[in-house]
DNA sequence: TAGGCTAATGGCACTGAGTGACAGATGGCA
DNA sequence: TGCCATCTGTCACTCAGTGCCATTAGCCTA
């Protein structure tokens, strides 16, 4: 399953940023600044945390105006998270590739883990170390935190309207393909959480703690926790 | 089930702050303040909008200082979410107060209810149309609409201690308790997501989305959505 | 009822985020 | 080479948020 994984990151992730020729030399200049601006920045996060890094110690790692930094990010929130946004934006793109005779949730958890195998793989950003840090990082800030999870409801509407495409239902009107991507999302923060908290060591452990949050999923249906008859009243 | 739950509103909610004697004058003297800047700001956030108003405006109008203000709120943010977290809060007391042979996501459910309803039958701020206007606001407002996740996602924590208490489990070893109330906040949030979109008129309509997600969890359950044995590996 | 204790308030000054406007620099292209 | 479009820097401004200290006002005891 690893190798269908890597040709995921290639085509759709592009967590890498190899910089395969984007054109003109000005797009190069561009993307360089920009990628200066988040290394500078997660750079001095992590050495002196979110909250005491100013913005005009970022611009003054990278050599620009503080101006610019503003034309490139909307705010020290944005320039925090890119990276990771990145990561989650892509699931997107694993999701779509996934052959449309999965089911829905099959398809979730392939697209999951081809990313985290991508992300494994990648020696540059993006890799399983940055990921882990900026996952601290968020974990400690409340605000980014805030921040990460509006990011995640924008990202579901895409999921959901990708799971509606391939079902062949339309999201308007059927609520499943909505309900499908924010319970499976609901379970990968669990998940999280738990990987979180035993210390967030590797990205190994967190697809770990993703398939026993699985589990214990199933255990919840079968334990009775539901009830019976739960979808009508019950009253 | 109406009947409990206008009473589980008056001991667990509070959401009508009835001001009940709070001791001695200088509490009650706070209290007014309080309230009085909460309803000064949301006035101004309806009237001209969350962004186009400043603290200044807000402090203005209640004749407080700048300094008072940020004395009872660290921002415009908790200013403007203050009722709503509160509503939400009192979900953790209505759920205590639900009888314990009742499995899981059924005491979540007529928690919700009861919580839905006390705000129906509340003449006082927290009422329904105060709800709906409070849900525009923050619909409209990406920071707003942050902070909401994020309180929410610590909501979660709270039930979940109580689900796991009820059940007699152990939440650092059994994810069970985290999945139930993820999962259930991730179905309520698809139904609120439904709610906007169809205007939000009223809280009854809200009550009725939430229904009718849930007989859609149902069908996806049994439409084979899942997958068979999506529990365990299946590559 | 006086007077001291404690806590809330107000005013001031300062740092930092974020934005608009305009001038200068630089890559793209004929 | 020189024009055009775009990116960048500088300046000035508003507003959020915080620390400090003096003042006011509720509370409690003698």
């Amino acid at each position: 399953m690893d190798h269908g994984a890597s040709r995921t990151s290639g085509t759709t992730a592009g967590t890498g940023g190899l910089a395969t020729a984007p054109a003109g030399l000005r797009e190069r200049k561009k993307e360089r600044t920009r990628e200066a601006l988040i290394d500078a920045a997660l750079e001095l996060f992590w050495r002196k945390g979110y909250d005491a890094t100013t913005i005009d110690e970022i611009v003054a790692a990278v050599d620009v105006s503080r101006r610019t930094f503003f034309r490139y990010f909307a705010g020290k929130e944005e320039v925090a998270l890119a990276r990771s946004n990145e990561v989650e934006r892509s699931l997107v793109g694993a999701l779509a590739e996934r052959p449309s005779a999965e089911p829905p949730v099959v398809a979730l958890r392939q697209a999951t883990r081809a990313i985290m195998a991508a992300l494994e793989g990648d020696p540059k950003r993006g890799s399983s170390e940055a990921y882990v840090r900026t996952r601290r990082l968020i974990e400690a800030n409340p605000t980014l935190m805030a921040a990460t999870l509006r990011h995640a409801m924008e990202t579901e509407r895409l999921m959901a309207a990708e799971i509606a495409r391939r079902q062949g239902v339309d999201p308007h009107t059927d609520l499943r393909p909505a309900l499908t991507v924010s319970c499976f999302n609901a379970v990968v923060r669990v998940a999280m959480d738990e990987w979180t908290e035993r210390g967030a060591m590797h990205t190994s452990e967190l697809a770990a703690a993703i398939d026993e949050a699985w589990r214990a999923m199933a255990g919840l249906i079968e334990s009775g926790w539901l009830g019976s008859g739960w979808a009508s009243d019950e009253d």
